[in-house]
RNA sequence: GCCGAUGUAGCUCAGCCGGUAGAGCAACUGAUUCGUAAUCAGUAGGUCAGGAGUUCGAAUCUCCUCAUCGGCUCCA
C-alpha cells in the first residue's frame, strides 16, 4: 500500500499508508479513547473518525478512501441484505456473502426463487435497516459454542464452514447488527447508517462452495459505493459497456452471426467480419515468418489411435467430437499439436535443426457445454494462432523469452495492457515430478530474466505441463486470457520425438505450445469491445466510404473509388440518391474512419474532402495524397 | 451440464382477464438532386422459436424440445 503525506490537526506533517483511517492516525500520534462519532479537523475540513486517507492525500469517508474501505463497506451491505432476506423470508438459510470486484453477493438456500419484485422488497427492507443506524457489534466465541449457536438456528452452511476450519482455530468472531448475527472475520463499518448508496442487481444460481456436485444456491448480486454519485457512475458505466457488447456490435456493424439453425457456438462471418479476420490473419503470417516460424497445416480429423496415444482420449474425450470413417474411429481435432509432431517425426532431426517452430492458424472443435457459449468469446469451433516449438532444453529459455517479446509487440500493436500469470501443476495431470519441476523452472526463469512482473496461479496448469498466461486488459479494464505458453515434455515422450545431439546420441526435445492472440474469434470479440467497434484505420474493414452529394457526381465518385481500391485502400461507395447528411450519419454509425465527400468542388479540382470519424474535416486533398496518408497509417498500425 | 429469466416483422419493442397481430427504424417503389449525424409519400413484410395438450377458439393457459440472456462450473 502506497504511503501518503498528510497534514495533522496540530499542523505537523506525517506519512501514513493510503486507506488508513483518521482514528488510526490520531491514535498513533497519542490520542486516546476516540469514538467513531468524534470529529477532527483535517486540512480545514471537519471529518469523523470513520474517514480515511486516499492515495492522493485527501480525507474521504473510509469506503471511498481506499479499496479496503470499499470492501468493508460492501461486505457490511451484504450482511444488511442477509438480514433483510431473513426478515422477509423466514426459513432461508445463509451461506456466504463476500465483497467482490464490482460489489458483493450473498448465497441463500431458499426453496422458492427470488424474483425481481422480491429484490425491490429486499432493497426497501435494507433501507429501513440503514435508517435505524444499528451498530455492528463484534463478539468472539469458542468455536464449539459457535457451532452450537448456528446449529440451533438451522444454519447448516455456517456449521459446515466452522467445522472445516483448520484445527488450531479455537475462537471465531461473530458480528451482530440489529439482532442479526453472522459468522464473520470482519471488519465492518461502525453502523448501518453509514451505508449511503447500494443497489441489488440480479439473482443467479451458484453451487455451494463452487462445486458442481453440491447443492445449487441462489446468489443475489448487488453493489454499493460511498456516495450516490459513484453508484450512478457505476450504473451508467454498465450501460455504456452494454453498448460495446461484441454481439450487439457484430450485428450493427454486420460482422458476423450466430444462428440457431446452424447450431450453438458456431459462427458465420459476414463480409466485413471475414475481412477483419483476414487482416488479423495476414498480420499473423507476416509476423511469424519474420520471427523464424514455418507455416504448416494439418488435417481436421485424425484417427482415434493418435488421440489415445497423445492422452487426449483419456483426458479430453468429453470435449471432443468423433466420427467414423470406413469403420474406423476418427477424432475431430481439439488441438493442433499432433500433426505438428508428425511433421517433426517425418525425418531424423539433428540438434543443428533445432529449434523448429511450426505455426498454424489451426481450426479446432471443442464440445463446450451449452451454458458457457458466449458469442465470439466462447465458441465450439475456433481458430488458434497456434505454434509448437521443438527445441533442446538449453534453448528453452531463449525461446520462451522470444515468445514473451512477441506477445509484448502484439499487445502494443493492438493497444492492450496485460498481466502475466504462471500456472503450476493441477491435480489431474500426467508426467513425473522432475519434469514438472524442470518445466516450471524454465518458464519462471525466462520471466525473471526478462524482468517481468508475474503472479503464480497454483494448480492451474494444463494436464501435460505448466504454463504462462497473459491476461490482456481492455479499454474498460476487463481482463481476458489470450496468449499462453505451455511447456510440454509429455507429448515428445509419448510420440518418441528425438534428435541426434553433438555427441551422436539420441535426445528428447522439449515442446512449447503457444498462442499469441489465442483464438482469432475470441480476440476479435475482445477487439470489438475494446474499440467499441471504432477500429483503428489499419484494422477497419472499410477504411473509407466515398459519398456523392448528387447523382451528377457519381462518375467522378466511381473514378475515386477505383483509384483507392487499385492502390489497396479498403473503400466503398455510397452513391445512393440520399441527402449527404443521411449518408454521413450512416457512415458515422458504421464507424468508418474516413468519409470522402464528392461534390462540385471536388469534381472541379479533382480532389477529395476527407471527413474523419471524429468529425474533423481534413480539407481538399489530391487523391494520391489521401492514398499515401491511408497506406502510411496502415503500415504504422495506426 | 446446473439455477433463473427470455423467445412476436431484418432490428428495437407494444399486444390487458384466451376472440385470430401492431408501431418506429430498416427494405422496396415513386417524387426530390440536396455540402458534413435522419427529405417526403406510398408498398410489402409474421406457421407469434418448434412440437404436443386444454378449449368452440391459444401469441396469450399447461407440458416437452430447441435457442438466447444473466450467473455457477469449465475454458482459447
Amino acid at each position: 500500500m502506497k504511503n501518503v503525506k498528510i497534514q495533522l490537526p496540530d499542523g505537523k506533517r506525517a506519512e501514513f499508508p493510503a486507506g488508513a483511517s483518521v482514528k488510526t492516525i490520531l491514535e498513533s500520534s497519542g490520542a486516546k479513547g476516540l469514538d467513531e462519532a468524534v470529529a477532527a479537523r483535517f486540512n480545514g475540513k471537519l471529518v469523523d473518525m470513520s474517514h480515511g486517507v486516499t492515495e492522493d492525500g485527501k480525507i474521504e469517508p473510509v469506503a471511498a478512501a481506499s479499496r479496503d474501505g470499499l470492501e468493508v463497506l460492501r461486505h457490511s451491505i451484504s450482511h444488511v441484505m442477509a438480514q433483510a432476506v431473513q426478515d422477509l423470508f423466514p426459513g432461508v438459510k445463509v451461506a456466504i456473502g463476500p465483497s467482490i470486484e464490482e460489489g458483493f453477493y450473498y448465497d441463500f438456500d431458499f426453496k422458492d426463487t427470488f424474483t425481481t419484485e422480491d429484490l425491490a422488497r429486499i432493497e426497501e427492507r435494507m433501507a429501513e435497516i440503514v435508517s435505524r443506524d444499528d451498530s455492528f457489534e463484534r463478539r468472539e466465541l469458542p468455536r464449539a459454542e459457535a457451532i452450537r449457536f448456528f446449529r440451533d438456528r438451522g444454519e447448516i452452511y455456517k456449521v459446515e464452514l466452522l467445522e472445516d476450519l483448520p484445527e488450531e482455530v479455537d475462537t471465531v468472531s461473530l458480528y451482530e447488527q440489529g439482532g442479526y448475527v453472522d459468522l464473520c472475520r470482519g471488519p465492518h463499518i461502525p453502523s448501518t447508517g453509514r451505508i449511503r448508496a447500494f443497489k441489488l442487481l440480479n439473482v443467479a444460481g451458484a453451487y455451494w462452495r463452487g462445486d458442481e456436485k453440491n447443492a445449487m444456491l441462489q446468489r443475489i448480486y448487488g453493489t454499493g459505493f460511498a456516495t450516490k454519485a459513484e453508484l450512478d457512475d457505476y450504473l451508467t458505466a454498465v450501460e455504456e459497456a452494454k453498448k460495446r457488447d461484441h454481439r450487439r456490435l457484430g450485428r450493427e456493424l454486420d460482422l458476423f452471426q450466430v444462428n440457431d439453425e446452424v447450431g450453438p457456438g458456431l459462427i458465420i462471418f459476414h463480409p466485413k467480419g471475414a475481412l477483419l479476420r483476414t487482416i488479423i490473419e495476414d498480420w499473423e503470417r507476416k509476423e511469424h515468418l519474420k520471427r523464424g516460424y514455418d507455416i504448416v497445416q494439418g488435417p481436421q480429423i485424425l484417427k482415434g489411435d493418435l488421440w489415445k496415444r497423445s492422452g487426449h482420449f483419456d483426458h479430453y474425450r468429453e470435449n471432443m467430437y468423433f466420427t467414423e470413417v470406413d469403420e474406423e474411429l476418427y477424432g475431430i481435432k481439439p488441438m493442433n499439436c499432433i500433426a505438428h509432431m508428425l511433421i517433426y517425426k517425418s525425418k531424423i532431426r539433428s540438434y543443428r535443426d533445432l529449434p523448429l517452430r511450426y505455426f498454424e492458424l489451426g481450426t479446432v472443435h471443442r464440445h463446450e457445454k451449452t451454458g458457457v457459449l458466449h458469442g465470439l468469446l466462447r465458441a465450439r469451433q475456433f481458430t488458434q494462432d497456434d505454434a509448437h516449438i521443438l527445441c533442446t532444453p538449453e534453448q528453452l529459455n531463449a525461446e520462451i523469452q522470444a515468445i514473451t517479446g512477441f506477445v509484448d509487440d502484439a499487445m502494443r500493436i493492438f493497444r492492450f495492457e496485460y498481466e502475466v500469470e504462471l500456472s503450476t501443476r493441477p491435480a489431474k495431470s500426467i508426467g513425473t515430478d522432475e519434469d514438472w519441476e524442470m518445466a516450471t523452472t524454465a518458464l519462471e526463469d525466462s520471466l525473471k530474466d526478462r524482468g517481468m512482473a508475474y503472479e503464480v496461479n497454483a494448480g492451474d496448469g494444463a494436464f501435460y505441463g505448466p504454463k504462462i498466461d497473459f491476461k490482456l486488459k481492455d479499454a474498460l479494464k476487463r481482463k481476458w486470457q489470450c496468449a499462453t505458453i505451455q511447456c510440454d515434455f509429455t507429448l515428445p515422450e509419448r510420440f518418441d520425438l528425438t534428435y541426434v545431439g553433438a555427441d551422436g546420441e539420441r535426445h528428447r526435445p522439449v515442446m512449447l505450445h503457444r498462442v499469441i492472440l489465442g483464438a482469432i474469434e475470441r480476440f476479435m470479440g475482445v477487439l470489438i469491445e475494446h474499440y467499441g467497434g471504432a477500429f483503428p484505420l489499419w484494422l477497419s474493414p472499410v477504411q473509407a466510404t466515398v459519398m456523392t452529394v448528387t447523382d451528377r457526381h457519381i462518375p467522378y465518385g466511381e473514378e475515386v473509388l477505383r483509384s483507392l481500391r487499385e492502390a489497396g485502400v479498403r473503400a466503398e461507395g455510397d452513391f445512393r440518391n440520399e441527402k449527404l447528411g443521411y449518408k454521413i450519419r450512416e457512415g458515422q454509425m458504421q464507424k468508418v474512419p474516413f468519409m470522402l465527400v464528392i461534390g462540385d468542388r471536388e469534381v472541379e479540382s479533382r480532389t477529395v474532402s476527407p471527413r474523419q470519424r471524429d468529425g474533423e474535416n481534413l480539407g481538399a486533398l489530391a487523391v494520391p495524397d489521401f492514398i499515401r496518408l491511408v497506406l502510411e497509417k496502415t503500415d504504422r498500425f495506426e
